[in-house]
Parts: C-alpha cells; sequence; structure tokens
DNA sequence: CAGCATCCTCGTAGATACTG
DNA sequence: CAGTATCTACGAGGATGCTG
C-alpha cells in the first residue's frame, strides 16, 4: 500500500474526522503487497531469510529484504544475524508485531467470512452493468 | 493497495497456508489509497456524493467515483439516485459493509495504541542505520 | 450535482547480475 | 546464505475539461 500514498494531509479535528487517522497508518504499513504474508508466516514461528522465501512464493529476494528490513525498523520484526559461513539470518515478530498480526488475522476472518458473499454481489452487479471492463 | 498486486498465485494447500490467503483479498479491497475513508465516512451514515467529497480532503472526483463503484459492486455500499435536477445520489453501507467498516475501526484502534512505539522503534533504528535514505 | 474521458506522473515491484 | 545494485514496467492515482 502504500500505492503511492500522496498521504492525506492529517488535519486533526478536520472534516476527516479522528478515526480514520489511524486507518491510514496501519494501511501504509500493511497494504502493500508483501507485508502480510510475512507478518502472517513469521506467526508462526521464526524462520530464516531463505524459509521466509520458500513461504511466500512470488515474492523476489529484493522484495523480501525490503518487505522485512521496514518491519525491523517499525519495531514489529526482529533480525538476529549469526556471522557464520555461511551467514544465517533469524527472523522473529515482536511482541507488537505478533500484536498486529493478530488484529491483521482477525480481518482476514472476516475476508473468509464474507468472501462468498461479495463474489455473488460482484456477479450480480456484472450482470446489471453489462458494457465494463 | 492494490498495489500493482499481479495476485499472489492462490494455490490452496501451498505452502503459503491457508490463512494468509484471506488476509490478500481483503487487503485487495481495502488496501488502496481511498476505500477505507469512504467506508469510515459513510459508517457515519448516508452520504451524498458532494459531502463525501467534501469530508475527504484530498481525494479526486474521479478516485471517489471509482471507490465507491468498486464498493457498490462488492455488495458493501448501496448506490440510491434520485432522477431530479440537478441530480442527487445516495451512498450507503449494506449489512455487510458495516461489518467491514467495523473491523477496519478494529484495526484503527490498533494503530492508535501502537502509533507511538512504532514512531520510537523507527526513530532507534534510524539512529543505529545512518547512511539511509 | 454527479459523473465520464483523456493525458500524464511517479512509486512499487519485477528481473537480472553481482558480493561478503 | 543473505543480501546489494541497477534497470525497467506497469498501473494506481492526479489534473483537467466536458456533459446529462
Amino acid at each position: 500500500m502504500s500505492v503511492a500514498h500522496t498521504r492525506v494531509t492529517p488535519q486533526a479535528g478536520g472534516p476527516c474526522g479522528d478515526d480514520d487517522c489511524g486507518i491510514r497508518e496501519v494501511l501504509d504499513r500493511i497494504g502493500d503487497k508483501w507485508t502480510v504474508l510475512v507478518l502472517v508466516e513469521l506467526a508462526k514461528g521464526v524462520r530464516r531469510f531463505r524459509e521466509l522465501h520458500r513461504a511466500i512464493p512470488g515474492i523476489s529476494q529484493r522484495m523480501l529484504t525490503l518487505t522485512t528490513r521496514r518491519l525491523c525498523r517499525d519495531g514489529l520484526v526482529e533480525r538476529t544475524a549469526y556471522p557464520t559461513i555461511p551467514p544465517q539470518v533469524e527472523y522473529e515478530l515482536t511482541a507488537m508485531g505478533r500484536s498486529l498480526a493478530e488484529s491483521v488475522q482477525r480481518l482476514a476472518g472476516w475476508s473468509r467470512e464474507h468472501k462468498d458473499a461479495m463474489r455473488e454481489a460482484r456477479a450480480r452487479w456484472d450482470a446489471d452493468h453489462p458494457g465494463e471492463a
């Protein structure tokens, strides 16, 4: 997510209310393509770089590096590097990271509960609105 | 958020587990720049197009149109157009939309609780890692 | 008022090659 | 193994003008 988020001006007390300001902040963290997947995988336990890479099909080394680094920076993940040869690096959720992963998984629960309803709604809409991409 | 999401191949039973597959699905819906803001504003009650536009500073007419349409398509928002002159259109959350808004706001709660800790973590990281953009 | 159509910018992420 | 560096693309989103 950051979706080229040019940041919605967070003017406290502005017309945007106070509720959503917090929302954009999380979404700017977890809204991107890979963060949640890493989060969920790490929720299962400690993982090495390569293990994460294999566990998350499709992610490139580059994106895994960037994603884990951002998570470390925000205090959501702890990185431990053992100066062995070959090198070995372990990633683990911090307490805050586990708390976020939990919240995220609740949202995933919502998704599972409603995915069918949404699929139907979409099919209905598409049927009623012919001539749309 | 669709963040140019080329869709992580959702191979059931794959190494990516079953938990996260639901996560990406919600994020593909709400992870973009404006959806959650519209969701939260509509959670406060029925809104007309112009009211939404004013309530969400920074959004363009184009993006508001696209965002509301997608929400309608997924059955999260109901659109009611009155054929008056000038036209008048009202947007309202459906039951499913309200349910999603609630879940999203819980995530926003997490954000508010931890934003300070994350800010501190980031400051610490930046101090320990000089020479990064 | 509530859109639609068009053009353009710029960030996210993919691909590939190299290193401690 | 666990990265870094560089180049490229794609597409979400911004700006602007027009319409029923």
